[in-house]
DNA sequence: TAATACCACCTAACATTGTTAGATAAAATA
DNA sequence: TATTTTATCTAACAATGTTAGGTGGTATTA
């Protein structure tokens, strides 16, 4: 009796829609029009549905956020894999992130949001992995990598941060300048 | 009949009134928590009277990002009247915005949000004055200032932002990581 | 097969929100 | 005193998050 397993499929898909959905509306009018209302008319049922997957709008958000950090963890590990000079790698590393910004804003502004907490977990899983990248990268051992890595993120946060509210990130000069502060930082640390 | 310029100052009053209500509620219970009609009751009138002031809660969220740009030029045009060496300049004018976020948290956090577009001729101005540190500070001449000062700019409020998002603005250790950050960025430059 | 339990889903309500139109009553002016 | 202006309020609108409780069909059991 393989139906089960259906109904199972079927549960994960509306929810998955429910997902989608609250994207879909925070792409075309923002987070702050993304509503328990909207979502529900969106996939086609009514509000209480929403609530049986998710307790409530925060739960939703937080559940966001986890999106945002798998697509950047993903992206993190298959750049290490075909990457094997550290340097190239933390650019790589870095203009990610700037490209996440682009191809997901909405995640982009939830994950990154100050009024929003952070997920510990997983931002220790993403700094671990640069954290491995910069290891190889300085010769001296006289500094802390937890440090570096720590300098690394908040410097990529802040200025994608920046270009995000300056409506900046497709300005070419303005990617120009991101370019030349992580080699600036490379500088500072090897 | 001074009569006019009393209810000139009596209006200047509630409008500042109702920008400490609405910066009250959100230290207590967050920007999500600020309402029109708390704030109308705080100040002990009705909600349309708020409206007679700005014309929408939008209007009010900017005035109060314009009241924490205030604060911070004011703090950093008295703090470059003090210091003349323009390395402990940057190095307070660094620390100055860890102790805005932590002073005005909520301030912080308006100004500083990622949904909120940034208000340019405040940013263009508060980078002017650093701008001038930094243009001390540096020997060469063949790095742009302006891209010194983003670059200064972004790093500090990735630094800050980060610290805020994490809870950790009272923890030595962070604070400590931001002391070295800066140092860093300085020797990097000159 | 009939009765029962369960499941998916919905209706309808609650309090709270931003915002506005229009009323009221006091103060200022004529 | 009559009229205009000003300050303020009441009451309503639609939209929001969230929940209690209902409905009708499907599966399970007697």
């Amino acid at each position: 009796m393989g139906s089960i397993e259906r109904k199972q499929r079927e549960k994960e898909a509306i929810r998955n829609s429910i997902i989608c959905a609250a994207r879909e509306i925070a792409v075309q009018e923002g987070w702050q029009a993304v509503s328990m209302r909207k979502i529900a008319d969106r996939i086609e049922y009514t509000p209480p549905i929403v609530y049986e997957y998710f307790k409530n709008k925060e739960d939703l958000f937080k559940e966001l956020c986890l999106v945002g950090h798998r697509i950047i963890r993903k992206e993190l590990t298959t750049l290490i894999q075909q990457q094997s000079d550290p340097e190239k790698s933390l650019i790589e590393a870095s203009l990610m992130h700037w490209n996440f910004a682009i191809n997901h804003p909405e995640l982009y502004q939830l994950v990154f949001s100050v009024e929003r907490p952070t997920i510990n977990e997983e931002v220790i899983q993403e700094m671990q992995i640069v954290g491995n990248i910069i290891k190889k990268l300085k010769k001296e051992d006289n500094e802390d990598i937890k440090d570096l890595v720590l300098n690394w993120s908040c410097l990529i946060n802040g200025i994608v941060s920046f270009a995000v509210k300056t409506d900046n990130l497709k300005n070419i000069e303005f990617r120009e300048f991101f370019r030349k502060s992580i080699t600036r930082y490379i500088k500072g640390i090897k």
